[in-house]
Formats: C-alpha cells, sequence, structure tokens
DNA sequence: ACCTCCCGCCATGCT
DNA sequence: AGCATGGCGGGAGGT
C-alpha cells in the first residue's frame, strides 16, 4: 500500500523526467537526458528491438561501443541492419522495420538471444544512469518502467536490480521503485565485501578446492572425499554459513519482501560472487570454483548436479551483470583438465579497509546506533555483537529481526520512505558537500599535482617504454593521491555529522554525510553462527606505519577515489573512470610486487599486504574497538563510513605512497620475514597443487585452521598483534613457494603473445587474451594522459555536485588510446602489439620483471559473447 | 557436444 | 485474492 502510494509520489519522475536528471550531469549526461526522451517515447512501440533502441544515445557513443563490443554479433547485426547505428531519432523507425517485417523476417532480423542477453540488457539499463548520480536529483527507478522501455519483462530487470542491489548500486525504494545511487558507494561496498570475504577465507576455500583439483588429477581414484570435508570445514569454521547480505547504511533494503528473502537469492550470490574476486589472488574466479563454495557454504552436502548446474547458471547471469558493470571480464582459464569458463576482476582494487577505517573513527558505536534506525541496525542490534565477535545467533533473534524489520520497514515505507531515501542518498553522495567539495576538491588537485608529479612522469615514462601496463601502475600512484586527497578532505566535513547514515529513514535528518557510507551490515545465518574462532575483528583500522597506509591509501583512494572520480567518464561501461583508475591501481600494485618480490608470488604479496595492514591495525590502540565495530561473523556491522578516518590515512599516506610504491613493496623488501610469517600459510598451502604434503595437510584440517591464525582472516589477526602463525607453516610456505610450488600469481601471456609463457616455470602460466589487455591498455592510456585532469576536475565536480559525467575524454595519452578507449573486446580491436597483460595483475611483463610462477592457469578471455 | 543462459513457470510473501 | 518478487531449471541458441 505504502509503496503504491509511494509510486504515486515518484510517478512525476517517470521516464523522460526521471531518466533525463539521473543522466544529466555531464555533458554526456545531458546527452543522455536527450537521448532519454526518446527512449520513452520509444520505447512506447514496444516491440522487440529496443536493445537498439538502448543504445540509441549516440552521445554515448562509448556505450555503443561497450555494447557492440560485448556482443560482435549483435553489432554486426545491427550495422546490417542499420538500426544500430543512427539510433537516435530512429527507434521509431526500427519499430515500423519492426512491423513492416512479417515474424519470421523480423524475428530473424532482430531477435537473436544474444541481444537479449542479460549483459546487453543491462548495459542498456546502465546506459539510462550516471555512474555518479547527483544525488540531489531524483535517481528513482520504476521497474515497470525500464522493463517497457528496455522492453524486456520484468523478471529480466530483477535479475539486473538484484545485482545492482548488492552492489549497492541501487537500492530499493518501494515495490516497484529503486533508488539510483550509482558507483557512489560501489567502493565501500567492494571493500566490505572484501572483507567478508576473507573472514569467510574464501580465498583459502578456493585454494582448497583447486588443491583438491590438483589432487584429482593426480589420483583420479583419491579426493573425493577431501573435498566435502574441507567446503564444510571452512564453512563450518568461519564460515559464515549464512552470510545473508551485506548491506550498507545508506541502502538499505527497504522492502520486505526483499528481507524475507534477503539470505537467498542472486544478491547474496552476488556478493559472494564478487567476495571470491577480490579475496583471489589472481582475481580469476572460474565458475566451477565459485559454484562450489557458494553451494558449499549453504549446503554443505549437497553437490548435486543438478544444483550444481542451477548455481552455474545464476553465475552466469550474475557475470552478466558484473561484465556490464565492467567488474568482471569472462576469460577461460586452461587447466590440465581442459578450459574452463571463468571470470577475471577488472573492477577497481580495494582494499578491505572500508571496514577497517570505520573503526578508527570514535564514533562508530554511536554512529552505528543513531544508524540503527535502519532495520539493518536492528537487526545489528539484535545480533549485536557489535563489539565482539563472537555471536551466535539464534535463529529467534533472526524472527525478531526479521519483524522488527518488517515494521520498521513498513513505517518506512509510507510514502516518506521514498524521501528518506533521497535523503539519505543525498547525504550518502556527495550531495551535500558541494560547496565544501569544491574547496576540498581544489585543495585536492593542488596536493595531487604536488605528490603526483613525479609519478605522473614516472608513468608517463613507463607508458612510453613498457607500454599499457606500466602506466597503469605509475598512475596508479597518483590517483590514488588524488583519491585519497580527495576524500580526506571531503570527510572531516562528514565526519562531523556523523550521522552519516543515510538510513535513517526514521529520522528525517540530515546529513551531512561523508559520501562514503558508513555502516554494512551483513546478515549471517543463525545456523552457522557457530563460532569463529576468531572473532574477526577484522577491521583493519589504520595504521600509522607507512606502509600500512600507503596501502591503504591506495585502497581508500580508490574507493574515495570514485566519487572523485565519478565525474569523469561515465560513458558507460568500460570507459568509467572511476573502475579505470583502481584497475590500473591494482595492476600497478600487482607490477610492483612482482617485481620486488619477484615471482613469488604476487598471490602472496597480496595476501601478505592485507595481512600486514591487518596486523598493523592491531597493534594500533585503536584496533580493538574499531575491531568491534567492524565486522562480525554474523550480524555484521561495518562501519565504513568513515571515509574520514581513511581521508586521514590516506593524507598520510599519500605522501608516501607518493614516493613509495605500494605495501607490495614493503612486503618484498622483507622478503624473507615479511613475507613468511605474515600471511596466510593457509592460503600458500592450499595453494600447492597437488602436490604434497605437508602443507596441505596443515590446511586440511579445518580445525587446524581455526587454530591458527591465518594471516588472511583479520579476525585471527587481530587476535595476534603479530599474526604470525606458525613459523614452521610458514617457512614450509616460504619454501615451497621458492620452489614454486605455491605461487598463486597467475601468469597472464597476452594471447597473442606467447612470451609470457615462457616465465611461468611449472606448470601453469596464464595467457590471457588480448582483449582484456586491450581493454586495460586502454583504461590506462586514457587514464594517464586525461586521467590527473580529469580527476582532479571530477573530483571537484563530483564533490560539489555529485554526479557529473564528464564526456569521455578523449585519450591524451600517447598511445593508441583511441582504440583502446572504446575498446571492443573482440579481439579486433585490439592492437596486437601492444599486448598489456594486465590481467590481473599478474603479469605484466612488460615491467620486465619477474614473472611468478604459477600454477597452470591458462586463460584467454574471450569476450563474451 | 558443450557452453551459455533466455524464458517463463510457479513458489513465496507482501498488500 | 492479487500482485510483486524472484528461485529455478528446461531447453534452445551459439560455437
Amino acid at each position: 500500500m505504502e509503496n503504491e502510494k509511494e509510486n504515486l509520489f515518484f510517478e512525476p519522475h517517470k521516464r523522460g523526467l526521471m531518466k533525463t536528471p539521473l543522466k544529466e550531469s555531464t555533458a554526456a549526461n545531458i546527452v543522455l537526458a536527450e537521448i532519454q526522451p526518446d527512449f520513452g517515447p520509444l520505447t512506447t512501440p514496444t516491440k522487440p528491438q529496443e536493445i537498439s533502441q538502448g543504445e540509441p544515445w549516440t552521445p554515448t557513443a562509448n556505450l555503443k561501443m561497450l555494447i557492440s563490443a560485448v556482443s560482435p554479433e549483435i553489432r554486426n547485426r545491427d550495422q546490417k541492419r542499420g538500426l544500430f547505428d543512427n539510433k537516435n531519432g530512429l527507434p521509431e523507425v526500427k519499430d515500423c522495420l519492426h512491423e513492416h517485417f512479417s515474424g519470421d523476417e523480423y524475428e530473424k532480423s532482430q531477435p537473436s538471444r544474444k541481444e537479449k542477453s542479460l549483459g546487453l540488457l543491462c548495459h542498456k539499463f546502465l546506459a539510462r544512469y550516471p555512474n555518479y548520480p547527483n544525488p540531489a536529483v531524483n535517481n528513482d527507478i520504476c521497474l515497470d518502467e525500464v522493463a517497457e522501455e528496455l522492453n524486456v519483462e520484468r523478471r529480466r530487470i530483477y535479475d539486473i536490480v538484484n545485482v545492482l542491489e548488492s552492489l549497492h548500486m541501487v537500492s530499493r525504494l518501494a515495490k516497484n521503485r529503486y533508488t539510483w545511487h550509482g558507483r557512489h558507494n560501489l567502493n565501500q561496498t567492494l571493500g566490505t565485501l572484501k572483507s567478508v570475504g576473507e573472514e569467510n577465507k574464501y580465498a583459502e576455500q578456493i585454494m582448497m578446492i583447486k588443491k583438491k583439483e590438483y589432487e584429482q588429477e593426480f589420483d583420479f581414484s583419491k579426493s573425493y572425499s577431501i573435498e566435502d570435508p574441507i567446503i564444510k570445514s571452512n564453512s563450518g569454521q568461519n564460515g559464515h554459513p549464512d552470510m545473508c547480505f551485506v548491506e550498507l547504511p545508506g541502502v538499505e533494503f527497504r522492502a520486505a519482501s526483499v528481507n524475507s528473502r534477503k539470505d537467498k537469492s542472486l544478491r547474496v550470490m552476488s556478493q559472494k560472487f564478487v567476495m571470491l574476486f577480490l579475496v583471489s589472488t589472481p582475481q580469476i574466479v572460474s565458475l566451477e570454483i565459485a559454484a562450489k563454495i557458494l553451494i558449499g557454504e549453504d549446503h554443505v552436502e549437497d553437490l548435486d548436479k543438478s544444483k550444481f548446474k542451477t548455481k552455474i547458471r545464476r553465475l552466469y547471469d550474475i557475470a552478466n551483470v558484473l561484465s556490464s558493470l565492467d567488474l568482471i571480464k569472462k576469460v577461460h582459464v586452461t587447466e590440465e583438465r581442459g578450459r574452463k569458463p571463468a571470470f577475471k576482476w577488472t573492477g577497481p582494487e580495494i582494499s578491505p579497509k572500508p571496514s577497517g577505517l570505520s573503526p578508527v573513527l570514535p564514533f562508530t558505536a554511536s554512529d552505528l546506533e543513531a544508524r540503527r534506525s535502519s532495520k539493518e541496525n536492528c537487526a545489528k542490534n539484535l545480533f549485536s555483537t557489535r563489539g565482539k565477535p563472537n555471536f551466535t545467533r539464534h535463529p529467534s533473534l533472526i524472527k525478531l529481526v526479521k519483524s522488527i524489520e518488517s515494521d520498521r520497514r513498513k513505517i518506512n515505507s509510507a510514502p516518506s520512505s521514498p524521501i528518506k531515501t533521497h535523503k539519505a542518498e543525498s547525504s550518502q553522495n556527495s550531495a551535500p558537500f558541494p560547496s565544501k567539495m569544491a574547496q576540498l576538491a581544489a585543495i585536492c588537485k593542488m596536493q595531487l599535482e604536488e605528490q603526483s608529479s613525479e609519478p605522473r612522469k614516472k608513468v608517463k615514462v613507463q607508458l612510453v617504454g613498457s607500454g599499457c601496463k606500466p602506466v597503469a601502475s605509475l598512475d596508479t600512484p597518483a590517483n590514488a593521491e588524488l583519491e585519497m586527497t580527495a576524500p580526506s578532505l571531503i570527510q572531516p566535513l562528514g565526519v562531523v555529522p556523523l550521522l552519516p547514515s543515510p538510513l535513517s529513514p526514521a529520522v528525517p535528518v540530515i546529513l551531512p554525510q561523508a559520501p562514503s557510507g558508513p555502516s554494512y551490515a551483513i546478515y549471517l545465518q543463525p545456523a552457522q553462527a557457530q563460532t569463529l574462532t576468531p572473532p574477526p575483528g577484522l577491521s583493519p583500522t589504520v595504521c600509522p606505519t607507512t606502509s600500512s597506509n600507503a596501502v591503504r591509501s591506495k585502497d581508500s583512494a580508490d574507493a574515495t577515489g570514485e566519487n572523485a572520480d565519478s565525474d569523469s567518464p561515465k560513458s558507460s561501461a568500460s570507459t568509467r573512470p572511476g573502475r579505470l583508475l583502481p584497475g590500473l591501481e591494482r595492476q600497478g600494485a600487482k607490477n610492483r610486487e612482482r617485481e620486488p618480490a619477484g615471482e613469488k608470488g604476487s598471490k602472496r604479496a597480496s595476501v601478505l599486504e592485507d595481512s600486514g595492514s591487518k596486523k598493523k591495525f592491531k597493534e594500533d590502540p585503536k584496533a580493538p574497538e574499531n575491531v568491534s565495530t567492524t565486522l562480525f561473523p554474523s550480524g555484521y556491522l561495518i562501519p565504513l563510513t568513515q571515509c574520514s578516518t581513511l581521508g586521514a590515512e590516506s593524507i598520510l599516506s599519500s605522501n608516501e605512497n607518493s614516493g613509495t610504491l605500494s605495501p607490495n613493496h614493503r612486503i618484498y623488501s622483507s622478503p624473507i620475514a615479511g613475507v613468511i610469517p605474515v600471511t596466510s600459510s593457509e592460503l600458500t598451502a592450499v595453494n600447492f597443487p597437488s602436490f604434497h604434503v605437508t602443507p596441505l595437510k596443515l590446511m586440511v584440517s579445518p580445525t587446524s585452521m581455526a587454530a591458527v591464525p591465518v594471516g588472511n582472516s583479520p579476525a585471527l589477526s587481530s587476535s595476534h598483534p603479530v599474526p604470525i602463525q606458525n613459523p614452521s607453516s610458514a617457512i614450509v610456505n616460504f619454501t615451497l613457494q621458492h620452489l614454486g610450488l605455491i605461487s598463486p600469481g597467475v601468469q597472464v601471456s597476452a594471447s597473442p603473445a606467447p612470451g609470457t609463457a615462457a616465465v611461468s616455470p611449472r606448470i601453469e602460466a596464464v595467457s590471457v587474451t588480448p582483449e582484456h589487455a586491450g581493454a586495460q591498455q586502454g583504461r590506462a592510456t586514457k587514464y594517464d594522459a586525461s586521467i590527473l585532469s580529469q580527476s582532479q576536475t571530477n573530483g571537484q565536480s563530483a564533490a560539489g555536485t555529485g554526479a557529473q559525467q564528464p564526456v569521455p575524454v578523449t585519450p591524451k595519452g600517447p598511445q593508441p588510446v583511441a582504440e583502446s578507449f572504446f575498446r571492443t573486446p573482440g579481439g579486433p580491436t585490439k592492437p596486437a602489439g601492444s599486448t598489456c597483460m594486465d590481467f590481473d595483475g599478474a603479469n605484466h611483463t612488460s615491467v620486465g620483471t619477474l614473472f611468478i610462477p604459477q600454477r597452470k592457469l591458462e586463460v584467454s578471455t574471450e569476450d563474451v559473447h
């Protein structure tokens, strides 16, 4: 009922209006806006074609490009038809065409299955809204309208929205209504997910599964038994078996239905899936593994084939949406067994910290409470745990929570709810800041310029020399700095208010909040609440130490960066700046890691980083408190909010960052000591392929795992000031790594250029097909050239305005920008020569350096469709 | 033949 | 009861 009212309430926005506002911010937006109107009317005709319509906005050429990239076939068709090209005004024409065609012809002409793909649909959907919407504007999404306009059944829209919701890119206002948040919260969300993923030890689980596989390969007969147990153990151990959903304070589920099904579904699957990427070192996750892990959690026992199939199907659905968001890319991993479909994370690199950061703030607890108004909060309280880690939740509690939530929801649902959301959004987003933001932006720019100057130079140089990859890495620092600075500045402002919570729907309050959302709540199911050994206080608090800071700063930067970046190109998919930046950073980091460390493994490095950061956190006095707030196995509250903290840190670190690189370096620097002990011995152990032995044993027993604090798990780290594991294990790992057995890192070789292959000593080298690389390159280049300026500017604008979407800037960068820019995934675009491999960091050969011995994986990106 | 994954039935839960 | 959501898996298009 209420919802309906709400709807009425919003109605005004509809279509043209709604859309317009959404996109408006940038010139691009403007274009979009113009376009959109077309849509609306166009939509009317409905018919099958929307797809083409969807793309219509020429202005968003990028979009088209992307889309086309996505499905070359489609492109071709479109071209044939000619529909695609001219979409702008043409939709009608198309319609006419459709009408004209007889059924068969008509159908044949257009409706290929691919055209109906979720990925394409998602692109269309995303095209309608700016990446960084202006909070001030009404960003409501009416599902019905969207479905109509896109000419798809609602069911499809749900699929998309559910995934977006899992990333907090949208939030449900009411029945049939969602609010578009764009990427404002994305970094935070990813950070939180990463933290949660770490808690869950997904990385370990992945390792275990892989291990099993290896074992199986070697020993066919064996090892079946192993899998289940392992998984189970994992889930049992840590895991939260039931983690339901990670929420942001601002972006809560307001709909009852949503709440009710919160635990299942695409939403949760999507989050978990993302976690896998964030946690795994290579950041390449095969569907098979993802499915196993996801199933494992839910039903340890079930390994039904049917279930597996279903899971895979869902994963494809999710993957399509994530791909549209440019967060992942389809690749193929070739193992001994054969080629398996997999996806590689291409989104921003995230630091787990968001949660950690939050802890820093003194407020967290208070803040949280304030926020609680939201059901989530309620749930949290119930489950509470806030402070502590151990919890078990009883079903009864859960029910209570639900009931409460439902009540709350109802209340909220009232007409006001929408309003609330808006407020919240605005608060979350930058809306409040405009003036401040501008100032900040200016400051940031200055800082950035100063700091970044060196890095940038480097970047350029590298670009020239090495090509894309280097650039990315180089850029990263600069970007990071930028980003960081911005956030830092901002945050203080945000901090003051403290109530970031947008949520508080209940309270009409205010909100000047930091853009970053405050807290996340993770719901776990009671069942498994079991005790986790270490309270997961992962929370990585801020660390004063430079190294840690540096790391975080980067990450944070990324996160924050988005906001800053936001403006930049939102041109849909690939081009988005925010992503690019992060990605670049990430890559850079990886490269760096590799370089120094050499082979061992990027994985390790990454792990180490995490662990290191965590450790540091522990050390911090703050940590304890922070920790408590941060994560909890069961109903977690993860206060992200505090970007402010981040900001401060970031600032500090920024200096360092500029000079130094990533934390990785540090790690490497002290090769042995640092590395070994730190991290997750587990992981390393896991990594071992089938080989053997001790490590495996160690790893295997869940109990052992639990007992031993692993570097990975934040919680663990928290418990021990120094997250050292068993020395022995560490040693073992270390040794193994050296041997090459362990190293997780994946090498990527541009498909065309096999050269990299040589590197992998052992088993696997991952070869990535170029498409992606090309894309990344493009990004990098873009980034390079324009990035700085854009980012800065964007940052300002973003901060101030909130959402701007700058038109995609042409790449200033030296090279192949143009192509890469819009590059289509398909091979054609790629410049063969350029080869950047960015894969996940795996290889940046160009950098020169060491390769990491890896497993075997050959990754070929093929683009989807 | 396998990989993808669209389609839409139908369960679930809110109104 | 009706409607909104969305789990689920058959089966078809693509390669």
